[in-house]
DNA sequence: ATCTCCGGATGAAACATTTCAATGTGACTG
DNA sequence: CAGTCACATTGAAATGTTTCATCCGGAGAT
């Protein structure tokens, strides 16, 4: 059941019925038919393996994301996913669960796959993992991060979020809410870019309001326990206890919320709380949740066209700019942070 | 960039080199540690397209699953890839998103592929999608459902959790807090065997009680509309108003969880409320959901593992009887059923 | 000294496509 | 009528592995 039956059974040579399959308007109309209705007759489909071996490339994109558990990255798939099919291209997504080794297998998969090209939140911050990648020359987009790599003559196109903005808007909004002490909470992967810059856009807004930096302080909760409650546990030992928590990200401010819950700790009357992604749930939580949302399902779909273009272009050698483009995070306010009666 | 490089370099055949790779021990030392270096000098990774058209299938699976963003089968698909790595097999995740016509297109694509195999949870709920597998001898399991295709010859091995107990617990539950006028919501999909299973059980739990049938009704949203706020309109619209909603999903019930919000309905005071999964989200809800767990991680796990078997046991030709594994559902009471005082 | 065996290495076939130069066939042009 | 051109079709090469029958050289047995 090859495509050598099929040119047998409709008495034409291999030539043709790969020419019906591929350039049906290069073959006479009489001759198209038949060799179709063979092809229908006999169920023939034919072998990714064996077209792709030829091409030198298959025709799936890796996805390799951090958490296929929050839904932050299962949109950013969404997107991708969607725009890659627009292209005729198939998704394998995977997870490297934030694991540099993960990554690396991961990674070294989708090179003996020969994929047409991956689409990465690095896990490995030094982004070394990648230098595989372009060994064998498969062009690649980082999603979420921007990694420096121009040093190495390589480099990539990327697509990420401000995360600096996103970490301003946050705090900004419960300084103009009143607070005046502010635990920001980072928990697994705290080291990453994303969150450092959130971090730094924390700073910022209180550096932008004239107030001392010790108005935001950050809090490192014990990634083995169960986070949420060691964040709380944290929180509550502070000198000066904090009156509001700008958390990381949502999955995370669900934690601190239920551990604040559990500690009889009312939301937002005696701690405003905010987190990041704005993912589904977030409106649907304990207390619905203030959150920085970020465009995940549209940040999957550029990624995705920005790898078509650079897979298409990269026959001619030098004639590929890469390209960083930078989405804006927006501000959804809602009870977790209302704005308290002044004390 | 080839085996073929790789054995010039290091002055061996092609066959060494491939020996190396695969069978390490049946090549003498001296050879297997020149090859390795050569290997690793050049920076040669093994073609996968050219390996498996050899072999004639690939070293993956295909997952298919009905709703990529429901949490619940995110958990499926994180079971079945690790159960499937310790294989040694990648795992393909793609969304069918309930269409019968994704479904048979994502199917087709794997044929092309030739997957080792497909796990599947089928949004045609005839299974016809299926024949084009079987056609092609690609081995299946179904997930979380149980098709009854054993009149065609064919068959296949499924695992699936008894909605009929799922649903007969929840509403036994309720009904032992007192409740007497029950509603059943069922959204997308509610045609799927799961869901009628699930409406089976709460009926039956019914009748167990020595109630009458009108005990539980079924309330049918438009799902083109928001679910949530749909259901809670048809429900306030009913004659005899329900005291508790049992939602045939988590997703479902934290829509209507806010739709009951939005209108002023306090839970589980005026409504209670009982979903069915047990999303990690539930317990963070506005109110902490009520559902029913299946395990979701063991299902995919299973499935996964039952393909291998059956992957491997396929060259005896009917070394392989197909088995259907029911797992048992649990309920977990939260805060969102809990008991109501007596009117 | 000859035979047998065995660990190791080899070379070619097979896998299912795509691509491309070459070929054949009419039809149209000069 | 010869020449040219466009269109359809063909046949074979090429892609990178794995597998398997074969071969080689040396060690032990007779």
């Amino acid at each position: 059941m090859g495509i050598k039956d099929v040119a047998r059974e409709a008495g034409v040579s291999v030539g043709t019925v790969s020419n019906v399959i591929n350039r049906p308007d290069t073959v006479a109309r009489a001759t198209r038919e038949r060799v179709q209705e063979v092809v229908r007759h006999l169920g023939y489909v034919r072998s990714e393996s064996a077209r792709q071996l030829r091409a030198g490339a298959s025709r799936i994109v890796g996805l390799l994301v951090l958490d296929m558990g929050n839904p932050f990255f299962v949109d950013v798939a969404r997107g991708a996913e969607r725009a890659a099919r627009a292209a005729g291209l198939g998704v394998m997504v995977c997870n490297s669960a934030s694991s540099p080794d993960e990554e690396a297998e991961y990674l070294s998969m989708f090179v003996e796959q020969r994929v047409r090209g991956v689409l990465v939140t690095p896990a490995d911050p030094t982004g070394r993992d990648l230098d595989l990648l372009r060994r064998h020359g498969i062009p690649y987009v980082v999603v979420d991060a921007i990694v420096d790599d121009t040093e190495d003559g390589g480099g990539s196109c990327s697509v990420s979020v401000d995360d600096v903005a996103g970490g301003e808007m946050a705090v900004a909004h419960l300084l103009a809410q009143g607070h005046r002490s502010i635990a920001f909470v980072s928990g697994v992967g705290h080291g990453r870019p994303q969150i450092r810059d959130r971090w730094k856009g924390a700073c910022r807004a209180v550096a932008l309001a004239g107030l001392a930096p010790e108005t935001v302080r950050e809090i490192l909760p014990d990634v083995a326990a169960s986070i949420g409650a060691d964040a709380v546990a944290r929180l509550l030992d502070l000198p000066d206890r904090p009156t509001a928590v700008f958390c990381a990200n949502d999955m995370l401010a669900l934690g601190v919320l239920q551990a604040l819950f559990a500690a009889g700790i009312k939301v937002p009357e005696e701690i405003a709380l905010v987190g990041y992604d704005d993912i589904q749930f977030a409106a649907a939580a304990a207390v619905p949740l203030t959150s920085v949302r970020q465009p995940a399902a549209e940040m999957g779909r550029i990624a995705a066209e920005m790898l078509v273009r650079e897979s298409a272009a990269d026959h001619d050698v030098e004639g590929h700019a890469h390209r960083h483009v930078v989405l804006q995070p927006e501000l959804v306010a809602r009870a977790s942070s209302s704005l308290r009666v002044a004390p």
